[in-house]
DNA sequence: GCCCGGTGATACCTACCGGGTATGACAGGG
DNA sequence: CCCTGTCATACCCGGTAGGTATCACCGGGC
């Protein structure tokens, strides 16, 4: 019952990404021969058919997807175990274990939250220090699992806190983002159907994973972008109530009846053992 | 950035369980040599000391305790891969997905609960095979991490469900087993206290990864060491109620008044796509 | 005090295998 | 019908994982 070398999968991903040899052989750096017999060897161990070559092109077998999903996992769980090994050993060098926390926050949201928590951590009497890493939208998921973060601030429902602990901070409503000289801005409430049915302004979409839901509005890539879309009158966004921080002049926010509240947790790895992190999280469920 | 290979993983791990080079190689069936050369390497390439080389001995380093914990879950998420891959793929030679669910249980409990839910999902329309798979003592993390299990029934406080999805099932008080004839059996209640100071009864140790509880009760291995050595009276046990399923008759169960309640839960690997097992989560939470 | 046992590190060699290049097999489309 | 794009095969080479022999070092025992 051998195990999987990671460099096999890192080789299967990208096939099962790509779904064609020759382009997988090249995001990889290597030549397409090598890659296919390496392929054909992680199939014959594994006693399993993970691809299906058609002519023209190739498609994931059942445990083809099986292996994308858990292949993922390992791999984010080994380069964890690289980037955590090495951020704990460069603590060593400068003579007790140095604490140093990597906080994964999505860009530009939480404002007053964070501002709040790294004050009242900064007072603790062992704070460790703490960097704050932006992150793209709802990227914190793969941030902690990869080790690039030791714990993140997360918005459910748009991010997932399967797979690691947590705890809740607060809930909020959502508001709808519009210009200010918008006839829909000087109403009171509005419904989610009231704000994705404007004419004249479509819904904003954000990326996720690079990817974007269909639709008619303008492509976000960050909130400043957004803050000019909304501003100069082209579009409308949905945001937690605490969006209201950073609204323009030429903003406009009108709270949502019906869109589902927000919830703001504190997430870290599951098994996390850092005296630093659970004094973090103190100081955070204490705000 | 390279990653670990599992292969240096599986080194590092033996010898920071070890710590001895000579027993790691044995156990990993090769020469001390090429070990110690690739645990060098492996501190090369990390730019990190792992392991602090005394005379008379190896100890861990700040590092190398992360690397240790990170690089089990990591190894196991490999592992785990390889075993769904493969289940996954059996699955394909017998025409279609052949669903085939493997439920982990700490062995001898959840009678009751166990019956009633593979009853009811045997009557499901689409049911999955289930393979029931006793587990030692609160092992069953462990086999959903590694990828034995797909999906678990767990007690907390004894199990955590850190880093798992789960649902909650149940909740039971405990009760104390007996021996029928004891004087504290007639009571109708008792108290931790009462139970862990009985001069002539001490409390029974379960073994946890291996490990035994200080204390002077006798280790336990499995629950039909632990029914006999309290029928004869000498040891006594701490068990969730339903445990009265598969009392003797020279048992007696009084309830505890302090203890903590036992909630069970099913719990399954956080992001696990498949029908099957959500059709399972789905028969347990209606039970 | 000296030697012996046991530790991890070093030196050197071999063989495997991971990777490269060249080429083949095969299907679709102009 | 050829041409193009795909993945597989054949073959070669070099790096490196692993083995054996040995060293350096320290602690304990006589």
């Amino acid at each position: 019952m051998d195990d999987l070398e990671t460099r096999e999968l890192r080789y299967f991903i990208a096939v099962a990404e790509e779904l064609h040899f020759g382009r997988a052989a090249e995001r990889l750096g290597m030549a397409q021969p090598p890659l296919s017999r390496a392929i054909q060897q992680l199939e014959r161990r594994l006693g399993v058919r993970l691809l299906e070559r058609n002519r023209r092109g190739v498609s994931l077998t059942g445990a083809g997807e099986m292996l994308l999903h858990e292949g993922r996992a390992a791999l984010d769980a080994a380069t964890a175990a690289a980037r955590r090994t090495r951020r704990a050993g460069g603590a060593d060098s400068s003579g007790g274990p140095r604490n140093r926390l990597v906080l994964a926050v999505k860009a530009g949201a939480f404002h007053e939250l964070l501002h709040k928590l790294l004050d009242a951590y900064a007072a603790e009497p062992d704070a460790a220090e703490i960097e704050v890493l932006p992150s793209g939208t709802c990227e914190q998921e793969g941030m902690l699992r990869d080790g690039r973060a030791d714990v993140a601030l997360m918005h459910t429902p748009f991010n997932s806190l399967a797979g690691f602990d947590s705890e809740e901070l607060m809930t909020e409503g959502q508001v709808a983002i519009l210009p200010a000289g918008h006839p829909l801005a000087a109403r009171s409430t509005l419904s989610l159907a009231d704000v994705s049915d404007i004419p004249d302004l479509p819904l904003a979409r954000w990326s996720r994973d690079g990817v974007y839901p269909p639709g008619p509005g303008p492509e976000i890539h960050d909130q400043t972008q957004l803050a000019q879309l909304i501003a100069l009158g082209r579009t409308v966004a949905v945001f937690p109530e605490s969006a209201r921080a950073w609204l323009w002049a030429e903003h406009a926010a009108v709270p949502l009846t019906d869109a589902p509240p927000v919830v703001t947790h504190i997430a870290w790895p599951a098994h996390s053992r850092s005296l630093a992190l659970a004094g973090l999280i103190r100081t955070a469920t204490r705000l």
